[in-house]
Parts: C-alpha cells; structure tokens; sequence
RNA sequence: AGCGAGGUAGCUCAAUUGGCAGAGCAGGUGCCUUUGGAGCACAAGGUUAAAGGUUCGAGUCCUUUCCUCGCUGCCA
C-alpha cells in the first residue's frame, strides 16, 4: 500500500517505542495466523492488511502460519481456499508459510520441561469436574487432588498419553500457575488433550494435540516473530501467553490487542456462516451476498477495494461497528476509476423510432471509461428498434421527473436525440411499446443549434443486443444487527430479495467475450461482473453495487411525488 | 461481584505525548455534466461520558463516579 505509509495508530505507536527503546534491535516481523476451520471473511482481511501492511511499512517481513492445532474442525479445503484468497488479495509470503503442527515436536519437548520443572501435571478429572473445580468470575477455584504428583509420575502418565493408552477426555495436561487468579485463563489452564481424529497434516501421528495458548506464542517465538497482533478477545490471554514464554525460557514476542471489524447488515462469526451455508441460506462460501472474500470475490469486489477500506477503517481498541456503505464507497470508488463503461437494459420496453431507415445500422462511437483515456473506445450499433429502460420512461411524469414522456425530447447516450410521439398499449392499458422520432443533425448525441436536453438515456439495440443474465443483489440482512434481537435468531432478518435474477437483460454485443470477473459499469445502474458460472452463451452478471442515485432518494423525501411502485431496477 | 479493556462529531479514526479538538465517510446546500454517475465548492456538525483536582494551560496527568465490551471450552 502506497497510500498511506505513514499512517499513525496505536500499534504503530508502540513498534516506535520498542525501536527507541532497542527491543527487537529496530526489527518487525509479523504473523497472520488463521486456523483452517473456514473461509476468510472480510473482518480477516483487517488483520491481514494490518499484518502485512505493517511488516511492509516497517521493512519487515510477514508469515504466514495455519494454526492447526484442532483437527476436530480443520481440513485441507479451507487450508486452500485460505491460501488463494490471501494471494487475491494480493499478499505474499514467499517460502514463509507455516504451520503449527509443524512444531507438535518442539511443543512436546516444552511440556516436557515445564513437567521437570514442577510446572505442569496430567490431571484426571473428568472434563465436568474441571469446569466445578475451576470456581466462576467470582469465586477462586481449587486445586485438583492430581495436581501435586511427583515429576516422574506426570512424565510417565504425559507419555502415556501421547502414546493412546487415555481415551478422549480421561486425561489432560495442566499447567501449574494459580487456582485462585482472578484472570481465569490462569487457573491451571489445559496445555493438552487427546483428540481421536486425523490431521490434515500430521495424520495419525499424534493422539494429543496443544491447545491454543500452549500453541500461539511458542510458534511465534519459534519463527522470530517481534509484534503477535490480535484481537480483543486475547487479552485475557496475554498473561497466559507470557507466562508460558517466560517459564520455558524463549524468546519473548510482544502480543498486542485490537479491536476487530463489526460491518453492518451482516454477520462475520464463522459459526453464523458456516451456518447460512449448511442450511441453505445462501449458495455456498462464495456466494455473492457473503462477507466471506471469496463471496466479495464473486460479487466483483476488487482486492484494491478491500485493501482500501481497511486502510480506511484504520485500527483501535474500541468496539465498533463499521456501516456497511463504507465499504460500498470504497468498490465504487475504485471500479469508477478501472471499470469499463457498457450500456445495457435491465427492464426494457421497446421503442421504434419512426422516421429511421427501416434497414440502416450506424455504428456509433461510445467512450469506454470516461475517467481513463487509455481506455479508449468501442463501436455500439444503433438501430430502428431499440430497448430503453422502463423506468426511463413515464406517461405522467411528476414534476422533477427529466426522463423520457410524451411529447418530451431527450438524449440516447452517443446516439440522437429523440421525441416521444406515441405510447403503444394493450387491453389493460399496460404499456408496450414507445414510437419516437429522431433529429438525424444530432448524431452522435449534440445538437448543431444548441438546443438541450435534459436527461440522456441508455440503450441497445433490439437486432443486435445480447441476452444475459443479470442476478441483483441486495444486503442480506434487513437490520443493521442481525445479532441485537436476543429473542429472535439472525437468520430471521435475512432479506427475502437480497437476490433478484433477471432473465433476460439485453447488453450491448461488445461484452460478447467478456470473461469471468470482468468487472462492468452498466451506464446509468450499478456495477457489475461476469460471474464464474458465466459461459459465452449464456452470460451471467452480477450487480456488485448499484450507482449513486439521487433521484431516487430524492424521490423517497419527496413523499409520493413519484407514485411510483417500489423496485425498479436502480 | 472478580480480572481485563475501553468511552473524542451520526459512523470510523486523528490530535506532534501537557499547547488554538482535526480528517474521511454519512447527512446538508450550491456549481458543473452527453451517466440524475463522476467531479468541484461551501456550510454545518463537539460541554472530548460526568464531577473534582494538579497546572499559566488538560482530550492527554491524578481521584471518584457512570456507562460499554470481553472472560467461568479438553475452541481459536
């Protein structure tokens, strides 16, 4: 990231502190350590930004390290679609991917020395008991009656353990630190447990498995990790952290805590999206109206987008919850700049222009990206028969109402101007059709006399369009915290249009080749991309976020000025 | 209740570490426009949770109070 390389926040805060003060001799390495028990979701990307972003920033490096250390909900799966979208959003790591189980040994040997040293013991309680035995928030637990076992007695029953003769919950490994502490995490804390299942990684090799303090902070140590950054809810952890580092005598990282991302209008707990997955809510990890980066992937998304908002958002230690349009600023923003501008009609209605030459094609001259010359420009044919936008068009317009209307001129983008004559409707007085005159002295969109318009409309042409597929999405929940009603589950806000499919939408035929994730701006509605599913027969687009529309919200202040029915296409 | 963290504009963050409380976004008003997009300009927005104290001077230091969040997995 160029943008900001000098941004400020409390984290960077304490790197200059440690520089000044000589730890860590003036070095920043960090860590991004996801456990592979799901798909990375945009709160992730926070943390990859702020791990990365301040290993770049500092000339230092970044790894990154599967905490594998749960093979009970691990799996190979997320472990590479994990990899791909870090490599999306445009990371890299070099040969320094790394896992926790690559260090199951050295672990082992910690445990080990922490048993010599009287400060852990295999306790036999069964899981119930430890729970009674560790007393609440405000009551100080008690010590086990095996937690003064002789040294050789711990060893002799740890490697039993190891070795598969305790069966899954029979026995733990505890480390010895204070029954009574008010920071529960110290009581006694399990440093092991058995686990019956395979690794994805050390396969059956191992019958115990460290938990995630016993884990964190020795894979840091181990890899020479100066600034362990993570979230809120660790530092609790943190003494446990410590306390671990200092009794085995390693090198000593510096864990620090920050706030993680909330978005609005959605959820970011992988236990809520593992469930709008397993029952059916959405299509998968990837669908469009994920939080999920594949999802946002999908959505057309763009991995500057992503990048930026983070930046954005900055980093603190308070609590709060980002509004989802924060993000939607930031793919617009980037998209306006890189997109390509095409015309295409979502709802059409048909329009004939009369006085045009029944057979006549004119190629006309259209811009591909107004904000990037380079983009250059593209042909768009313009016929006798064309579709407009049925919004486009309104028999009884109200007041501030500048689209087409009988008797009204207005512009087709790089086209004519053009006059509503005629509205064609059936027996319900539905309408059908539009018969329009052209001005041929105004090709190419202007007047020779001057004269204005007030409105300019996108179009295609009837002949010569491609049909599409077009698939509008929209927020998936309908509150900003689907999580706030402790009476109601999350999954009771889901929006029941957050996807509208429109089969078919007419494109302009210069999108024919489009490929998938080729990222669009329909003049005039949203932005869109190709999705994956997309096949050169049948394209398939997704409207990753609408246009700014000031009509719109005009038209919702207004009151009913507008009595229009809700839902168009905008 | 115990331990820990935190409270600055509607939202997300700044404030050169004790020196005139500022940005971006959102909202507002104009201008411009061959996208009602984009862009530009301007205005507005604050008793820094509250009270007291130290100081020439406090968002920043001290004391007290209030409020919010996390923690009682053999998850991470």
């Amino acid at each position: 990231m160029s943008a900001n390389e000098t941004k400020k926040n409390f984290i960077t805060d304490i790197i200059d502190e440690h520089a000044e003060s000589g730890r860590f001799d003036g070095n920043v390495h960090t860590r991004f350590p996801p456990e592979p028990n799901g798909y990375l979701h945009i709160g992730h990307a926070k943390s990859i930004c702020l791990n990365f972003g301040i290993a770049e920033q500092y000339g230092g490096l970044c790894n990154l390290r599967f905490d594998d250390t749960n093979p009970a909900k691990e799996e190979q799966e997320y472990i590479d679609a994990i990899t791909e979208d870090l490599r999306w959003l445009g990371y890299d790591w070099d040969d320094r991917l790394y896992f926790a189980s690559d260090y199951f040994d050295q672990l082992y040997e910690m445990a080990i020395e922490l048993i010599q040293i009287g400060k852990a013991y295999v306790d036999e309680l069964s899981q119930d008991e430890i729970r009674e035995y560790r007393g609440t928030l405000t009551k100080p637990g008690v010590k086990s009656p095996y937690r003064d076992r002789p040294v050789e007695e711990n060893l002799a029953l740890f490697e039993k353990m190891r070795a598969g003769a305790f069966k899954e919950g029979e026995a733990v490994l505890r480390a010895k630190i204070d029954m009574t502490s008010g920071n529960i995490n110290m009581r006694d804390p399990v440093m092991y447990r058995i686990l019956d299942a395979p690794h994805p990684r050390t396969g059956a090799k191992w019958k115990i498995y460290p938990m995630y303090d016993f884990a964190h902070g020795q894979s840091d140590s181990i890899e020479g990790i100066t600034h362990s950054i993570c979230t809120l809810e660790y530092e609790d952890h943190r003494p446990l952290y410590d306390w671990y580092l200092d009794n085995i005598e390693i090198y000593h990282p510096q864990q620090i805590e920050f706030a993680r991302l909330e978005l609005s209008h959605t959820v970011l707990s992988k236990r809520k999206l593992i469930r709008l997955v397993q029952e059916n809510h959405v299509s998968g990890w990837d669908d469009p109206r994920m939080p999920t980066i594949a999802g946002l992937r999908r959505r057309g998304y763009s991995p500057e987008a992503i990048r930026q908002f983070c930046d954005d958002i900055g980093v603190g230690k308070v609590k709060g919850v980002v509004a989802f349009h924060k993000l939607e600023y930031h793919i617009r923003q980037h998209l306006n700049k890189t997109a390509d501008r095409v015309m295409a009609v979502l709802n059409p209605l048909k329009v004939v222009i009369e006085n045009y030459p029944d057979d006549l094609v004119e190629e006309l001259e259209a811009i591909n990206n107004p904000e990037d010359e380079s983009a250059g420009r593209r042909k768009v044919p313009f016929s006798k028969v064309l579709y407009i936008e049925r919004d486009d068009f309104m028999e009884d317009p109200p007041r501030k109402f500048f689209r087409l209307a009988p008797g009204r001129e207005v512009r087709l983008r790089y086209a004519y101007f053009i006059t509503c004559t005629d509205v064609i409707k059936d027996d319900e007085g539905e309408i059908l059709e539009l018969r329009c005159t052209y001005d041929p002295t105004t090709r190419g969109g202007a007047a020779p006399d001057g004269r204005r318009v007030k409105a300019t409309l996108h179009w295609v042409s009837a002949r010569h369009a491609l049909k599409a597929e077009a698939r509008l999405y929209d927020s998936l929940f309908t509150v900003e915290d689907p999580e706030a009603d402790s009476q109601k589950d999350f999954t009771d806000f889901i929006n029941p249009d957050s996807l509208r499919v429109l089969d078919p939408v007419f494109v302009e035929p210069s999108v024919r080749h489009a490929k998938s994730g080729d990222r669009f701006q329909f003049e005039r509605l949203a932005y869109f991309a190709v999705d994956p599913g997309s096949t050169p027969d049948k394209l398939v687009f997704n409207r990753t976020v609408a246009l700014r529309d000031q009509w719109s919200k005009a038209r919702k202040k207004g009151g009913g000025q507008a009595r229009k029915k809700k839902g168009g296409n905008r």
